[in-house]
DNA sequence: TGAAATGTTGGGGCG
DNA sequence: ACGCCCCAACATTTC
């Protein structure tokens, strides 16, 4: 008598260990059937794109690879999520479906749909965490209600119960016999063609729970020691670089959280970084609309300007400012900034070319291979300032004197905007005022090979500070 | 997880 | 010797 199937649908948890999902449905002695669902519709604008679809080809691919380790496979489907699943669960007979919880919130609409769906036919539809060390509505207020600043809402989660246990990978999956057809990953097209503009990603990351693993090792062996200063220099990895691995689920923060000796040098440090993507998580949930919609309303009368030739400008790294064009063209060629980098160039966008931050939103969510709605909506909040414990509007940075701080050398400038790569430390980071004789000999043509400034930092640092006058209450 | 303007202090040059 | 000015260097305030 055939056994009947559990299915667990993998979606932001693309790992094997540390996955309460996956553990549960092993402990069933029952087949399993892995799936992953590729559903276009659901998330709207905010769904999978762009350079996000390559990391997704290859974080698939891997963990296809290693579920046929044990055995097993990955099923692929596509379409609406919540067709998707009642239909494979009629075809197989299955009696469950596992997932882990995603807090975006179109994805908790359709999510408790199914749930909902599902119950109504007497199956067994659970979902677990897999993504965060506190769930949102776990850490409350004294007056309970959300958290707006970080430091009390770290302090609340640091000061609670400890997060829960990491479980380990199953030993064994039964696999489904027959394994249900489904989609080959090449029918999707996740992976760019005319032009492959991520060509170059392939030198740069390794998708998939086991680059994930070694990123963390070498980062907790290697550099977390110097993290606390080292963060700042992007010029060098001296980072996790995990953030991709993390929007992905190939590693929990449970995981990284269980790894660090917290008396290390840079372990505090480190894990308030995980802090601010728990917040961040924190703020999507109890504030759904801030992908779209600015958390301080003071903010939707500020006087953006429509500046398509600006936007093109930083968007293609011809800004004329080399910080912000080496940050600029770093996320197009290896699809990730430093986030000091961002920063800067965030607030270039904003502040000195005065466009509305969802435009940088939106141009990141197609860029970055870890673009992660919850962390890209908060991040872009929190440099225009209209977000929570945001930094206040006239935090502008100078991308000179950002430059020569966290670049000294000028060896990140040098790497990505090889056409000034000839020009003396000393105008590395403000090519206009090297002398005629300087910049002949570098090579460099201003307007030519390298733009002007497309803005005069000065004058847009007082026009900003105009703008927001605009908006000032009191 | 700023920068710029403004204020203060103290040393040195100089008449 | 003294006052005056200049201007780093640092501190404080403002945006």
């Amino acid at each position: 008598m055939p056994v009947q199937p559990i299915i667990v649908w993998f979606r932001q948890d693309l790992r094997l260990t540390d996955n309460p999902a996956l553990v549960q449905a092993a402990a069933a002695d029952a087949p399993v059937i892995p799936l992953y669902v590729l559903d276009d519709r659901t998330q709207g604008q905010w769904g999978i794109r762009g350079a996000a679809r390559w990391w997704l080809h290859r974080s698939l691919q891997s963990l296809d690879a290693s579920l046929r380790d044990m055995g097993s496979s990955l099923l692929l489907r596509h379409g609406d999520a919540g067709q998707v699943i009642p239909r494979l669960v009629e075809e197989t007979g299955a009696t469950a479906v596992y997932w882990n919880r995603c807090y975006e919130p179109r994805v908790i609409a359709r999510d408790s749909r199914i749930k909902e769906s599902l119950g109504a036919t007497g199956m067994e539809a659970k979902s677990f965490n897999a993504a965060l060390l506190f769930e949102p509505w776990t850490i409350e207020t004294k007056t309970g209600g959300p958290y707006k600043v970080f430091t009390p809402f770290w302090r609340a989660c640091s000061s609670g119960a400890p997060p829960a246990e990491q479980v380990d990978a199953p030993k064994a999956l039964t696999p489904s016999d027959p394994m249900p057809p489904g989609d080959t990953l090449d029918d999707w097209r996740l992976l760019p063609t005319s032009p492959d503009w991520a060509e170059e990603f392939g030198e740069h990351w390794t998708p998939g729970e086991r680059g994930a693993q070694k990123s963390l090792d070498a980062f907790l062996t290697d550099r977390m020691a110097s993290y606390p200063e080292g963060r700042d220099r992007p010029a060098e990895v001296l980072t996790s670089r995990l953030s991709p691995h993390l929007h992905f689920g190939e590693i929990g923060p449970r995981q990284i959280w269980q790894a660090i000796d917290r008396r290390k040098t840079g372990a505090e440090k480190f894990l308030a970084e995980i802090g601010w993507r728990e917040f961040a998580h924190h703020l999507l949930y109890h504030f759904p609309a801030i992908p779209e919609e600015n958390l301080r309303p003071a903010f939707d009368d500020f006087p953006w300007r429509d500046d398509a030739d600006g936007l093109k400008a930083w968007q293609r790294g011809r800004t004329g400012y080399p910080i912000v064009d080496a940050g600029m063209r770093q996320l197009w060629r290896t699809g990730w900034m430093h986030n000091r980098v961002r920063m800067i160039a965030a607030s270039f966008l904003i502040k000195d070319l005065l466009i509305d931050w969802r435009e940088g939103e939106k141009w990141f969510w197609d860029t970055l291979v870890d673009a992660d709605l919850a962390n890209n909506a908060a991040g872009w909040q929190w440099v225009a300032g209209s977000g929570a414990d945001a930094a206040p509007f006239f935090r502008i940075f100078n991308p000179v004197t950002q430059g020569e701080k966290f670049d000294p050398a000028g060896a990140y400038v040098r790497k990505f905007v090889p056409e000034i790569a000839a020009l003396p430390d000393k105008w590395i980071h403000h090519p206009w005022d090297a002398p005629d004789d300087v910049l002949e000999s570098a090579g460099i043509t201003p307007g030519e090979t390298y733009p002007h400034p497309i803005v005069d930092h000065k004058a847009a640092r007082q026009r900003a500070l105009t703008a927001f006058k605009a908006i000032r209450t009191g």
